[in-house]
DNA sequence: CTTTTTTTGTAGCGCTCATTACAAAATCCT
DNA sequence: AGGATTTTGTAATGAGCGCTACAAAAAAAG
């Protein structure tokens, strides 16, 4: 079934189980961020050896790549189902926001891998993957608005960025999953008031 | 003037301006955090050998304190002007996230210096620093409103400490201070538009 | 069996980090 | 002048980092 699933290979087979191994190490960027997370943490965490680490994930810089593609897959919002087009838009942003303060709020870790990755401190290889899928987001949201609302699509993609961004800083410094719903819920209420009320005229002021 | 100059002391006279090293040192922890900055690279930019550093400054989490101290007095908001008892609390709100959308907008580096090392990945010492400073920034805004909405003083404190880790972590990505201003501009309304909606009763609209 | 291929564990590489011994240099006090 | 005291530059410390050489071990292929 799995496609990428090799059922036999010449050679010693591997001891351990690599998804199972991606997943935990997933958890533990995620919950420590790349800097804090050293190589020692991980292979001990799976329970290998570094040449066992460095065969099977190339480098840790790697591993850091593949684990936010399993964190969007698995964990991600679902951006293209709030913001679908046959909804009206304000509904749907509540409904992203509301996502992301379950999601940041719940689980394991606190916060979006991407979002707090995205400013990552020290090595740059690593921040800049996150911003890349960070970006990747922000255009998909981007382009949900922008069918709706062409002239203030980057105004709106702003604030929601802004807000997801304040909420997964909020779950890090502790602020509980219904607290964080409840500030979502004053971030989407009657934005299409303001929307719609602060330049009626579709001038860009 | 000054009370804390030493005028005429013992010994070999420092060959370096300790406030202009710090005035450095603080610039340099603000744009790039504290576990990319080496004291290495605050030696070299100092102009100064380590044990020189250690001297002045006693060490790299001591020298972070000091900097962050520095950061508030001079470049910090003035929270309690903002959210001054004698002006409608709404407006005040208003102004503490103009101004925030300002700060972090403007200036050397993006972003507030206080809010971004409080997620300090690696370091702890220095990431407590930072959150105990944060953790007193937001008892003053929480106090300011308890004045007037002691309700709903938690539920509008976590909505403005969401705001303002939200602008900050958009400035980090680049979002320049004219858009800044704008999503906190919509942030403010949001939130007046919250308090006189939910509840009419008894408080001021 | 032998050969080939891959993974395994041990042990260590070079590097950067924050921090410090040490002695010479520069200033004040007597 | 002659200590006393503090800062200076040189150089190095131990610890941790990401990463890898190496040879033994375990499987398939011949």
């Amino acid at each position: 079934m799995s496609a990428t699933k090799k059922v036999s290979t010449r050679g010693r087979p591997r001891a351990f189980d690599k998804e199972e191994a991606l997943a935990k190490a997933q958890a533990l960027f995620h919950a420590k961020g790349y800097d804090a997370l050293s190589v020692a943490d991980l292979t001990e965490a799976i329970g290998i050896n570094p040449p066992s680490f460095y065969a099977a994930f190339g480098s840790k810089a790697e591993l850091y790549g593949a684990a936010l593609k399993r964190y969007e897959e698995k964990e991600g919002l679902d951006i293209s189902g709030a913001l679908a087009p046959d909804r009206p838009l304000d509904e749907g942003v509540a409904t992203l926001l509301r996502q992301a303060a379950d999601n940041y709020g719940s689980g394991a870790a606190p916060g979006c891998m991407v979002i707090e990755g995205a400013r990552g401190t020290a090595d740059q290889q690593a921040c800049s993957q996150a911003r890349r899928m960070l970006d990747m987001s922000r255009a998909v949201i981007d382009a949900a608005i922008a069918g709706r609302e062409p002239e203030r699509a980057e105004l709106i993609t702003d604030y929601i960025m802004m807000t997801m961004a304040g909420l997964s800083a909020s779950a890090r410094n502790g602020v509980p999953a219904e607290r964080l719903r409840a500030i979502a819920a004053i971030a989407s209420t009657q934005l299409s008031h303001h929307i719609e009320g602060i330049a009626p005229k579709g001038t860009k002021q």
